[in-house]
DNA sequence: CTGAAAGCGCTTACAG
DNA sequence: CTGAAAGCGCTTACAG
């Protein structure tokens, strides 16, 4: 790359200091040059296409207007989803975007964080992976800005924005029983996050409260690497034995996808003999063939509240915000044909 | 955010100069130093949680470590799956990524790459909306190193990774010929993309090859704003009329998506009176009901190539290297139910 | 061989 | 009021 220009450059060109003409271009201390020598530096500064040099007014500043972004894997429709609002609401505020996948695993995101943070980005907007607590509480005593997006850690006071996982997760059960499920099971990750405790808990209490039973062998637990095989295994218990199931709740996308493949295969009847919640919203569903329904994040919301907090996080001593959003429980027909 | 631990602080608590601290945790020229300073000079910055500030390093070294990112949406799935691939890669080489979105707006574009050019990123890989030749010359110009990935402007010489979007597009109207079709037609947006008027070029090469019909009016051409209303119509258009379309070629996966949710309002019969073979894999697709045909574009290979080949491109006075992907057909069947 | 100085390109507190 | 200097936190060419 050929070498920039500089206000050096510019100040020798107009024969003034340097300092003027940062004044001048950063519109600042008007007052102190006359209108005409402004206009020279300004025209100067044009002719020789001057552009600023970030990294050396972040140097001096000590703000790079930079944001970084840990979200579980970029390629994820729901994290870039999340990415691209985020990205529209720093760009208004001037703020440039980072972003990194930690692949759910908690020395990668701790990895991340700190190479973000040895960038100087201003503050953090985080999906934190299991087990990285000690992370967030290093961040917050380092009094980093960050904010936490989709899961957050309960015992911990900080930002975040999330769903209301156990109302959804209510929502949808009760969805089911509404419309006549008397066995529903439930199909999760085995991963300790709060967000996905949240939704058996939120399962769980609806059952109860509709006097449903609520027995541990309905709920059933993947690893989160997503084995085909587990999956297939844990759908065929719920649907045979003396007690098949005729609802079920799918905890994330990637199950609902996974399961509906399985099922497929099957003789089962959907909805008529099971009917199906998923969480979220995915693309991948949009011609199944049969009806269910799903709880739909409300992405845009999420994503804009979390840069918004933590810009003001960036701004001022913060206050700890703490948003649970609902989530829209949707019914889905099939696309006709 | 507390005030962080700098060089200088190392060196005063050791007793040496900045520089040799400098020199020490950068392992450099270390016959300087005795090993038993070098160790406590180590073991300085480990007690004292030494991080390094990489926006003073840049400003020094002339080098960020970061590269910038311009896709045409991030909440793409070809563009985020394309994101995730660059950011491995660049990982592995202690790079970073800045993302932005362009909206296949050309201006907004130059504005991106303005942006990340005043933040001093090393490099650039785009993905160019049309109507923006002049910011790739610009960038010629001023010497930047960039990669353009899937599309490009086949009169600069520049750098680029993309499909082989003639060849892929001759291949899906190929699949066609051979199941029987006779008439086939086109949806593809009305855009100057090269990487499109490619596609119409395959399609038309093929069509000629094999002495079918090849008029006009069997390309239909829609906004890229992809308005519902158009693509039902152009599909109507080609559906109906004295000689109706048996084969059809999308452009592109959206266009597939919102072609196939209205030919399912539509009693023909996929594939028996219409066969399809469309751009782009999308996970939209995966319970279509019918079997279609699909080009899949070797996104790692294209993402991985981009990464390197800017890579090398900053390492050193560069060639251009200039390449084009051979495209993949797969032949989906439905998932079974 | 090695230490200390210069300097990257900005911003802004401060002296005059 | 305004000009010139100091300094952000590093790296490295260079003097001794």
């Amino acid at each position: 790359m050929e070498r920039k220009v500089s206000l050096k450059d510019i100040a020798q060109k107009v024969g003034v200091s340097t300092a003027l003409v940062s004044y001048v271009l950063n519109n600042k201390r008007e007052n102190r040059v006359s209108p005409e020598l402004a206009q020279r530096i300004r025209d100067a500064a044009a002719d020789m296409n001057y552009r600023i040099n970030q990294v050396a007014r972040s140097l001096k500043t000590n703000k790079t207007n930079t944001i970084g972004l840990v979200v579980s894997d970029i390629a994820n429709p729901f994290s870039s989803g999340l990415a691209r609002i985020i990205e529209d609401e720093a760009e208004q505020h001037q703020y440039t975007v980072i972003f990194s996948s930690s692949d759910e695993n908690a020395r990668k995101s701790g990895k991340l964080i700190d190479t973000l943070l040895d960038r100087q980005v201003d503050g953090l907007i985080l999906a934190p992976p299991a087990f990285s607590e000690h992370q967030i509480i290093r961040l917050q005593q380092q009094q980093v800005p960050f904010v936490l997006v989709d899961r957050y850690f309960p015992d911990l006071k900080t930002n975040y924005v999330a769903l209301d996982n156990f109302g959804a997760a209510h929502k949808g059960v009760e969805h089911l029983i509404t419309a006549g499920c008397r066995r529903i099971g439930m199909l999760t990750y085995a991963n300790e996050l709060f967000h996905l405790q949240e939704r058996v808990r939120g399962y769980t209490a609806a059952l109860k409260k509709h006097k449903l039973p609520a027995k541990k062998s309905l709920i059933k637990e993947v690893d989160i690497r997503l084995q085909k095989a587990d999956i297939e295994k844990a759908i065929h218990q719920l649907l045979t034995g003396p007690e098949p199931i005729d609802g079920l709740l799918f905890a994330a996308n990637n199950l609902a996808v996974a399961g509906f493949r399985y099922i497929n295969t099957l003789p089962v009847k959907v909805p008529e003999a099971l009917r199906i919640v998923s969480f979220d919203e995915t693309e991948a569903l949009e011609f199944y063939h049969a009806p269910f329904a799903y709880i739909k994040q409300p992405l845009g919301e999420m994503g804009r509240l979390a840069t918004r907090m933590l810009l003001e996080a960036i701004g001022q001593r913060p206050a700890t915000t703490q948003i649970n959003l609902e989530g829209e429980l949707v019914v889905k027909t099939p696309n006709l044909r």
